[in-house]
DNA sequence: GTGCGTGCAAAGACTTTGCACGTAC
DNA sequence: GTACGTGCAAAGTCTTTGCACGCAC
């Protein structure tokens, strides 16, 4: 995937402005995130990394997976108690979800008209919008 | 408040339905929730129990909860990891959240036309919307 | 060389569950 | 009278943290 680099680049100088360090378990866990196409649990990155070989701990998964986020490269998304999820983010100013309740399944879709209706509302209340997260919840019609 | 005699009802029709009692406890639950304006936590839940004089176990009140999410009384609310916020839902079709990210805060807001758009989508996609949760993450102007 | 980072295991927060007793229907 | 419900405490899950050692800069 040709977003590897860029992306890595982005955590780098992220680090570097923190003044925080760019080790290897954090290049082979973007690494590792990067092969997910869509959603991911901590856990299942976690087993990943063992998969691709790589040896790196959970608590260092998920203090990377908290630096990720405050860089913006990933998001966190939540759609239920039992699942905290996570995705690659790539500047994106929010995202949707369609959840299919009977499945269970999760896919994401883009919904550009929501941000201007989202702007439009936080402008009208005084506030304005940093991003957003939308989740529909849907059945076969 | 007037809503709470049809939403009591509503739960004891969908209790005897699944062959389930209404016990004093999850009136006394229903009560409470019905005091709170917006968003709440169960630990918060506990708290006015205990305030309004009812003697509610936790175990009780998460049970309750559960319950009266799957008859669509309350909407279970995540917008971040920490909290697990439940809020009345009335039949609401969705709900619409402001999360101040500098204070922490968040309001219930009304965003009708994204009923449409999300409505459109799915109807494109051969799905059928069925609720949706939508957090906008705004800072001051 | 100096912090920052890591792994481990223990601690934490929140939620769920097993069990014996109690109660709505 | 018979499930179902409740409280309690213990168990579970997921995530965070303290500590000693190690490594990037």
């Amino acid at each position: 995937m040709e977003i590897i680099a860029p992306l890595c680049a982005v955590f780098r100088r992220a680090l570097k402005e923190e003044g925080l360090k760019y080790t290897p378990e954090r290049a082979r866990i973007l690494d590792t995130i990067i092969e997910f196409d869509g959603l991911f649990e901590a856990d299942q990155l976690l087993d990943a990394l063992k998969a691709n070989g790589y040896q790196v701990s959970k608590a260092t998964v998920y203090r990377t997976l908290k630096l990720l986020e405050s860089c913006s490269i990933i998001q966190h998304v939540l759609f239920d108690r039992d699942q905290s999820h996570y995705q690659l983010a790539f500047g994106k100013q929010g995202n949707t979800l369609l959840v299919h309740v009977d499945t269970g399944e999760v896919e994401t879709i883009e919904l550009p008209e929501l941000i201007a209706l989202r702007d439009a509302i936080c402008q009208k209340r005084g506030f304005k919008a940093q991003g957003h997260k939308l989740q529909i919840f849907v059945t076969d019609a």
